[in-house]
Parts: C-alpha cells; structure tokens; sequence
DNA sequence: AAACCAATAGACAGACTTGTCTGTTTACTA
DNA sequence: TAGTAAACAGACAAGTCTGTCTATTGGTTT
C-alpha cells in the first residue's frame, strides 16, 4: 500500500527539520523534495508549525517504539536498564545522527510559543515514563522512591549522552553514561 | 569608566541572542535596543555572525570565571566537585536562564559552518578542562586514568543537568545529578 | 459521458532579513 | 580654532520567507 501524500510530506519535512532545523528549512525546499506541489501541502497542513509539531510526534513514536524493541531483546533484569544507553551506539552512528530534536526544536522556536513546547514536554514525558516503567520492571526489590531516583538518573545520563555525543561529534559520551550507570548499579547489589 | 561601544552592543547582542536565539533577532532589533547607528555596528564587526562569535566568548569567559569563583568558596575536597553542579542551583533560579547557549546556538547554525562550531567545541573544551583540573586538585591521590574518567562523568552531568532543567523548566536534573555525583564519590572512598 | 476530487505549476502579496551607503552631527585634539 | 574620527538617522538594494490564489490536469466514481 502506497504511502499516503500526508505521511510523505511528514517524512521529507521530519528528514530535513532534522538534519538542517526548522528554521533553516524552507517550505520551498520541503515541496521541492518531496516533489509535491505547495498548495498539496497546505491542503494537509495549516502552517508550517502544524508540520513541525507533525514531525515531533512521529519522531518520538519512532524513538519509544525502537528504544522498547531494543531494550526488550536484552535479558531482563539490570541489562535493559544499561540498554536504555546502549541503544545509543548505532544511533549516534547511524551517520544522520544529529542530537535531540526537542532541544533543537526549542531552540529554534519562541519562547512564547506555548504549543510546541508543550509538544516537546509531552514527548520527553513519555520517555521518562517509559524509563521508569523499566526501572519498576526490572528492579522490583526497590521502593517506589528509589524507583522513582533511578529512572530519572538513567533518564538524565540518557539525556546527557545524547546532547554531548552530538555537540562534541564523538561517542565516549555515551560510553561515559554507560559507566556512570554500571557503576551505580553494582553499587546497588 | 564608559563601557566601549564595541562591548556596549556585545552586551545587548548577548542578551537578545540568549532570550529568543540567534535567528530570531534581528539586526535590527540590536540596534534599536543599544541605541546605536546600524553603521556603528557594521563598523565594529563585519556581520551578524561575528557578532554571534563574540557572543559565544564573552559568555563561556563569563561562565568560566564564575563557576571558578564559586567552586573556590567551597572547602577543597569533594565539595568543589559537588560544587560544580550546585553552582547551577543559582545560575537557574537566575530568571534568565535559558539552557545552554552553546547547544542553542549550534540548533541555529548550518551544518556547513565550522567557523562557529569550532568555536562552541573550543569553549565546551575549556569547560572541561577546567573541570579536570578540579578533579585533579581535589582527588591528588586518583590515579590519571580514574582522574579522566571521573571528569568526563561530572562533565557529563554538569551539561545533563543544565540541558534537562532547561528543557523541563524545574531544577529536579540539577537535584537528581548532584545525588548521582555524590554517591559516585561516596563509592570511591 | 459527466461530475467530482485531489494534485499540479507557479505567480503573487506582504512582510521580513542582512548589509551598504549617503550625508549629518557630535566630540575631542592639535 | 581648525581638523579628524566616530557615531548618528535612515533610505535602500537584494534577497529571504510563509501563505494565498488562480487556473489546469489526471483519475475515479456515479
């Protein structure tokens, strides 16, 4: 089944949003790329805020329901939690690695634009949730308060990671969480 | 003595690009804040983009100074490690706190731009050579290797903890990494 | 075949942007 | 007092951007 105009338009827009930001990506240079005409897109889409918010969302489905794929293929137990890190790895070279698009998007954005932000939140909300659902899984000898520290730990060293690896274009961010956070678990036990 | 002209528009420069970002002020807006000529400014630097590097110096010379200053208020020892990251506490109740500027600018810049890039790399590095000489002074007995490795993690925090309460707008990031240090250092010891 | 719908190309309005340039005014110094 | 250097106001060029609109084409359904 043929993908429809609507999905192709998010897909060119969320590639270059990605890759250049958003304010530096022409509606223009979208319809170009995606070889639609602009009064299709606008058929589809409001505005180009409506694409960008468009594009966070798919974003981050994408990323929860990959990070969930990988860290379940690993043994339970302290493993998924290092996995949330590890996952990392191929990302950063996936060769169009670029950071996190929230922060991107945040700081290309007014401050008073209520909506994205609000978007951006949502998003990083659910990964947090998603994180501390793991930490509940998989470490269910702890109390709920240390269920709680945990996860926002391993969110905040995934958070970390993802920034630095980007900004300093190497990869021993991440293997610098890794460690943080192996370290702290052996520590638990 | 009078501030120069050269640093008078820095100033403004630095304010307005670190509130609403680089793409989002314009010329004219400096301009008309400082109250100066547009030629006036034209005739101290060759165009918005120098304007934008000495934003990034000022800023990561100011940071630099301050976050010594506070670290050598504390007692010698872990506390000035610990010290690194609570220097934020203050720095994010601060009002204009915006995350970091580095991050946000390199959001804003073409890919292509390695002028600019270069010069966020070369204050992230100062940073954290900065914060390597501060693990080396305060843990003499480490040996390099651990010396490195406890840098980058409380670099890695710092940057986390700075990104995420940028991001979330609450100080918990701050909280949460100072409580991972801390049992890191309780754990050497 | 006729009606309808979605997509097409691309001109256009209107509002921005950075950077240049002209000509004037102010302030300090020789 | 004359001369110099710096800052002034603001028009302007040349380009960017988003979003609207017209007029046309192709395919599907009735």
């Amino acid at each position: 089944m043929k993908q429809s105009t609507r999905d192709h338009i998010i897909q060119t827009a969320s590639e270059l949003f990605y890759e250049k930001g958003y304010n530096l990506t022409g509606i223009n240079e979208i319809i170009a790329e995606s070889g639609i005409a602009k009064a299709t897109l606008y058929s589809h889409f409001r505005s180009k805020e409506e694409l960008l918010l468009a594009y966070l969302e798919v974003r981050d489905q994408e990323l929860l329901t990959n990070i969930r794929a990988f860290c379940e293929s690993k043994p339970q137990g302290d493993s998924r939690l290092v996995a949330v890190l590890e996952f990392l790895i191929p990302f950063f070279n996936r060769g169009d690695f670029n950071g996190c698009w929230c922060l991107r998007s945040m700081a290309e954005i007014p401050r008073e634009n209520e909506n994205v932000r609000k978007k951006i939140r949502a998003g990083k909300q659910k990964l947090r949730g998603f994180i501390l659902e793991l930490v509940k899984d998989n470490k269910p000898a702890m109390s709920a308060e240390q269920q709680t520290a945990l996860g926002n730990q391993l969110y905040l060293l995934y958070e970390g990671a993802v920034g630095e690896s980007h900004l300093q274009d190497a990869s021993w961010p991440i293997e610098t969480s890794i460690d943080l956070l192996t370290s702290k678990l052996r520590q638990g036990t």
